[in-house]
This record gives C-alpha cells, structure tokens and sequence, in this order.
DNA sequence: TCTTTTATTTAGTCCTACCTAAAAATATAT
DNA sequence: ATATATTTTTAGGTAGGACTAAATAAAAGA
C-alpha cells in the first residue's frame, strides 16, 4: 500500500517522465513537489526498494511498470475528480485543482469505479486531459500546439497544458474555454505573440500563453 | 488548521461525549480510537494547547465550543458523503464507512456545502443519523429503542446505533431496512429477546440487535 | 483507613517525511 | 586536461504521531 507522500512522488516522476521518455533527475522532482534534494532522495530509495521505480545512484530514476500504474490510478483519481467538482457540483476549472489534490488519495476501488460510471465514463476531464483507464492506458490525441500552426489555419481547442488558478482565470478573462473553434491569424516575430480569432473577436496572446493552448484541427 | 489525527481524535470525543454530558475518560477514547492510553494523552494535551479541549490531568477531557464545531463539521462531511455515495454511487449502507472516514477529512468548504445541495440538502444519513448543517446544529428527532417500547406498538425503524458492516449485513439478511414499519409484538423475559413483524412476517430478534434499533412513534 | 486494583501520565523509542550542511560525483568551461 | 560549477547523495537532526515500560494518581475493597 502506498502512503499519500509515495503517491504524490510517483505522478511527479509520471509526469515528468511523460516529455522525453530518460530518466527523470532527482532536481527536477524537487522542483515539482517543492521540496529540497535530499527528500528526493530519500523517498526515492524507498520507491526503489518497493520496486515501484528503477533507480540508479546519480543517473536519475524511471519507474517500473507497477510504478506506472500507480501512478496512472492516481492520475485517473484526479481527473475524474475535476470533471465529478465541475459537472456536477458547479466548480470552475479554475478552483477544482486543490481538491482534486487530495480526492486523488482516496483509496476504493469500488469509488473510483462507480465514479466513472456516474459521470458517464468521461475520457478527458476539465481541461483537456485524458482520463486513464482502469489499467492505467489511454489514447493520446494528437492535438497541435498553436506555435506549430500555420497562419489561417483553424482547429478546437482541445488542451490547456497549464492548470494553475492564475492561467485558466486568464483565459476566463479573455472568454476563452475548451471546445471554442480558434483560428490562428498572424504571428509576430518580434516577441513572438500570436494573433488568434475566436467568437469573431481578434485577440494577441503571448508566447507563453499560446505555449500552453493545443487545438485539435 | 486541523491534522488528520487530531480530527479523528475530536470526532472520538464528541461521540463519546454525547450521552453523558461529563467528561470523557482517555481510556474510553483510546478504546473508540483503537489506540494506546499514552498515545490518547499525548494528542490531549496538544488539542488543549490548540483550545479545542478542556483538560485537567486525570479528570478527562471535553470539548470547547471551538472543538465541538470542528467535530461536527467532520461529522456533517462523514455523513453527507455517506448519502453521496448510498444515493449517487450505488453503495450499500454496509459498504460506506471506511471510505467515508477517509472523505471526512478532505478541506474544502465549497465542496461540502456544493455536496449538500446536490444531494438536495439531506437531514440524515443512510443509518438514520442526523446531518449537522454549517454551525454545526441538528435537530435530534427523538425516535425510541425497540426495548423502551411497549407490545403491540408500532413505529417506523429511523435511526440504526451500530453502523458496523457486520450489523448491517444482518439487517439485510433479515429484509429490515430504514423506513419499515415494524411492530412490536412480545418481550421475552427469559433471554430478553423480541418478537416484531415487518412486512406481514414475524422475526425474533435478540437483545443486542434490539438495543441498536430505534423507531420514529 | 490501608491496601490493592485500575486509570492515567511520563519517559524514552521508533518511523515517516521533511530539513540543513557537508561531501562526493558529474558536468561544464577554459 | 584540469579547474570550476552544478547536481546528487550522505550524515545528522527535527516534528508529528504512534509505541512500551515504568511511575504516579485515583478508585475500589477489606
């Protein structure tokens, strides 16, 4: 049985682990969960001894297969999680994270089970991500990253990458939500900001703000 | 801010301090707790330090008006949830309470008081026990024992004392559930077991059982 | 009342999960 | 290639929450 730390360990490794498939370095997960160095490891000496990661002294750390389907099951938690606080308890996706946070610990099969089925079976939850099955699998859609597009180009917008409360109330701001058809119009190569048009309003958004929008074309 | 602990030790002292209006002894709690006496007065003395309890050395413990809210807030969650997952989620009432107790402890106002009224604003859980409101107040609907009754009464069973999945599971077994009407029909001195009808079928229930029924006149 | 039993508290440990500071390994730069 | 900087690990320590064993207070019995 993992403790919430452990838990909380492993998506950070899950995550990180997602973009370049090597190992993951013990700052990176520091960085991640906010905490120093050597909490990292050691907790992940612990990890290794349940055999929930491979790890190698200064090599960094990748999980195991059983790693992965923890970590995964608790991914799942989460997501389900959001979409239940957002559906049906009337949350914005811009306060269901901390919740989500420690609904994601719970531990019944049975509740997460009949969660998804109440929720009819959800496959991606409040911002675009994908809801891993009970074995941990999903299918990745391959939706584009603005900054990939070609201008003129259009698609739905399908990924928020970024969760934080700050971000997702910009885009609240700016009437921007999951599902809004958004055509690319014009990048500037001066500070590479982009203008988009949606709801037959044009609005420029930063670099860093079209960075975290991917539209399914 | 609370710990999960100290929740759980408030959540012992409020039940325990419901019948009897005095003070609750270490040993009581550690016994409700499943814990050791040394361990039970450890924690005390933190929750006195906090002004959650009052506590004099040797002479038990009580709640403060703090405390007592914070337990009752525990308590709403706990039973809220149970109706969640009775009514929304397919539990059975012999299957909530582990997950229930792990439910209590999530913080978050919005997501109890959104709960609340999803669930349409309940009064009692699926055992029969009333649901706190946000201060903490219930109004207890002074429902009888089946042992303080007199033979040929009636009433409807409302309130469940023993909420152990073993017991339910017995109830169940028997075809007795919250809102039957049941009669009392006869008293046995010898082993002080009852005779009741419910649904056109007679049943003899032993003194223990009785003593965790209670029904509304 | 005095003694015995029971309840409670104290003292000293352990484990988890974190920390700081120092040491060791790896990566980078000249 | 060697010196420097960065990353990672080790060593040692802290706080929360549990434990055992021993000491003390309160309650019960003779």
């Amino acid at each position: 049985m993992t403790t919430l730390s452990e838990e909380n360990y492993l998506k950070a490794i899950y995550h990180l682990g997602k973009q370049g498939e090597k190992a993951v370095s013990t700052n990176a997960i520091a960085e991640k969960i906010e905490t120093k160095a050597s909490s990292v490891t050691d907790m992940i000496k612990k990890l290794a001894e349940k055999n929930l990661v491979n790890y190698v002294k200064y090599q960094g750390v990748s999980l195991t297969n059983e790693g992965r389907l923890t970590a995964a099951l608790v991914v799942r938690k989460h997501r389900l999680w959001e979409v239940f606080l957002v559906k049906k308890l009337n949350f914005s996706w811009d306060e269901v994270h901390d919740v989500a946070e420690q609904l994601e610990h719970i531990k019944s099969l049975k509740l997460v089970n009949e969660l998804d089925a109440f929720l009819g079976f959800p496959t991606h939850d409040p911002h675009g991500d994908p809801i891993p099955d009970k074995d941990g699998n999903y299918t990745q859609t391959k939706s584009v990253n603005i900054l990939e597009m070609e201008a003129g180009h259009e698609g739905v917008l399908s990924l928020v990458k970024d969760s934080s409360e700050m971000f997702l109330k910009y885009l609240n701001k700016n009437n921007l939500a999951l599902g809004d058809v958004i055509k690319v119009l014009d990048f500037e190569p001066f500070d590479n900001s982009v203008t988009i048009q949606t709801k037959n309003k044009q609005i420029i958004i930063s670099q860093q703000v079209a960075k975290n929008l991917c539209l399914n074309l």
